[in-house]
RNA sequence: CGGGGUGUGGCUCAGCUUGGCUAGAGCGCCUGGUUUGGGACCAGGAGGUCGCAGGUUCGAAUCCUGUCACCCCGACCA
């Protein structure tokens, strides 16, 4: 069989049709299904134990900085999600309420969390008196709800699950810290651990966060060239603090108000994964969140010793790996499409043949490379394997990524490539918001990020022709 | 919220234009058997208020009105 025919008949080609590749993928290698109420979808064990992978390692990481979780509540009074102007403007449009308590409607409605700046704020009101209190470094786990109007799994749910970090700090200094290092290691993660280069930047006045000083960002690009915004670490500076009157005395004796961050990412991750690394076979996932890193087929299962023999190496290889074995009666080609469609990275083919002359076939899902393993070295190759798949995912996704980055020197190349080229466009930006505005209408890209690492590629911004400011990455986004 | 599309066994759909016997197919499921190194095969079996509500008609999956939902593409968002 040739090795780059399409494996899977039933899953759209990407190059066909992303979106209805994308649909195909989620849905086919068993990560979620559709329910009866729109934009809410179930994540299945296969969707979950990614989810999980991401959390326990998140999470992680989070403690190691200091983060302690907590729980708020999932309603919010509507005069309380009013305190901040510029954030009720933001999520207004997009909160569900709750009107009713049984048939009795309430003296005043409540929203379902959309986010919880105004609950972790009014707590800290009462909570922080003293400069001995800070700083507050909180996270919790949670699911909350934007009533989208068109909404695709993982990507846009109308419910979703994230982590959302409140901290609250004696100085703008130290708020400015907490943030980069949050985006940092949000960075950090999506390049370690889910294989995914990301692009650190400042987010325009027009892309930040409702209520927020100053926005950044990682961004992530999809197969099909577009931009996914995958985590984002505000500073909201004393703003939210003034409006909710979050005050503490310093050593001096004197009344302050505390400087906020909040940070978040949530399962759009495992939409990122699916579009950075799939392909027309479904997913591939990297092997660090795997929640299956190794899958083992029994051939000819019903053969004296086989299922013994591959029962066996799966035990010996649980005590490092994610491991299972398929000794469902399918058949072994039914097997190796499904496994391939649900993304497990490693294959191992165990038959009687193999056995004989102790040996097994190691399969990669990234590559679909085969390789012939002496079973007594089998640990061993699976480790090297294992890493190898997630330095080569990582390193592949760069090479498209980068392979996808254009610059703009004028506004006709601009609008050329943003018509004719998947990808990011870079190009020079004065600063003003009409320029984005006039970008947008005509070449349908918004301005991803203000990149940290900045370079002068022109002297005037590319759409306007007055002096430039900073160094822009440009790009549809989902 | 605008444009487009679709609702018929678990899934994908045919049937609807031109109303008419008991509503079909493939896949999946169950039972038995043969198979097993790239989605196996044979035989038998179960499974349907045709999205919902009205209406027209002797008769509606099919025509009419309304309604709900979902999908896709755009404007807004993690």
């Amino acid at each position: 069989m040739p090795k780059d025919k399409k494996l899977v008949e039933s899953i759209t080609s990407m190059e066909k049709d992303f979106a209805q590749w994308y649909t195909d993928v989620v849905i086919k290698s068993g990560l979620i299904d559709y329910t009866s109420v729109k934009g809410c979808m179930v994540i299945k064990p296969s969707g979950y134990a990614i989810w999980e992978n991401i959390q326990a390692e998140l999470d992680r990481r989070f403690k190691e900085t200091g983060v302690e979780n907590v729980y708020m509540p999932l309603l919010i009074p509507e005069s309380l999600l009013e305190k901040e102007k510029d954030h009720v403007e933001g999520f207004a449009p997009e909160v569900a309420w709750v009107t009713h308590g049984g048939s009795e409607p309430l003296q005043e409605r409540l929203c379902i969390r959309p986010t919880s700046e105004t609950l972790f704020c009014d707590f800290y009101a009462g909570d922080i008196h003293s400069y001995r209190d800070l700083p507050r470094v909180y996270n919790q786990w949670c699911s909350v709800v934007r009533w989208e109007k068109t909404t695709r799994p993982f990507l846009r749910s109308r419910e979703f699950l994230w982590q959302e970090g409140h901290t609250a700090h004696a100085t703008a200094e130290e708020a400015q810290k907490r943030t980069i290092q949050m985006l940092n290691l949000y960075a950090n993660f999506c390049e370690e651990v889910l294989a995914m280069p990301v692009m650190l930047g400042q987010k325009t006045d027009r892309e930040k966060f409702a209520g927020a000083e100053a926005t950044y960002t990682v961004e992530a690009m999809m197969h099909d060239g577009k931009a996914l915004q995958s985590g984002t670490s505000h500073n909201f500076g004393d703003g939210f603090a003034k409006a909710f009157g979050i005050q503490y005395t310093d050593r001096e004796n004197r009344l302050q108000y505390v400087h906020q961050t909040s940070w978040g990412m949530s399962t759009r991750l495992i939409g990122a994964i699916i579009m950075v690394h799939g392909d027309d076979s479904g997913l591939v996932l990297p092997p660090k969140i795997a929640p299956v890193q190794v899958m083992i087929v029994p051939i000819r299962q019903q053969c004296q010793g086989v299922l013994e023999k591959a029962q066996e190496l799966k035990q010996y290889l649980l005590k490092q790996y994610r491991v299972r074995l398929d000794d469902s009666d399918k058949s072994p080609g039914w097997k190796f499409a499904e496994q391939e469609m649900r993304g497990i990275p490693l294959r191992i083919e165990l038959g009687p043949k193999d056995i004989e002359e102790n040996h097994c076939v190691v399969v990669r899902r990234d590559t679909n490379e085969k390789l012939v393993v002496s079973l007594n070295h089998v640990e061993e190759e699976v480790k090297v394997l294992l890493d190898l798949i997630q330095n080569e995912m990582y390193e592949r996704a760069k090479e498209h990524r980068d392979s996808h980055i254009y610059d703009a020197a004028s506004y006709a190349g601009f609008v050329d490539l943003a018509a004719n080229n998947q990808g990011f466009v870079r190009a020079m930006w004065c600063g003003d918001e009409s320029c984005e505005i006039k970008i947008k209408e005509d070449t349908a890209a918004t301005s991803r990020c203000i990149p940290f690492k900045q370079e002068k590629i022109s002297d005037v911004c590319v759409c306007c022709g007055k002096p430039a400011k900073k160094l822009v990455y440009w790009g549809k986004a989902y």
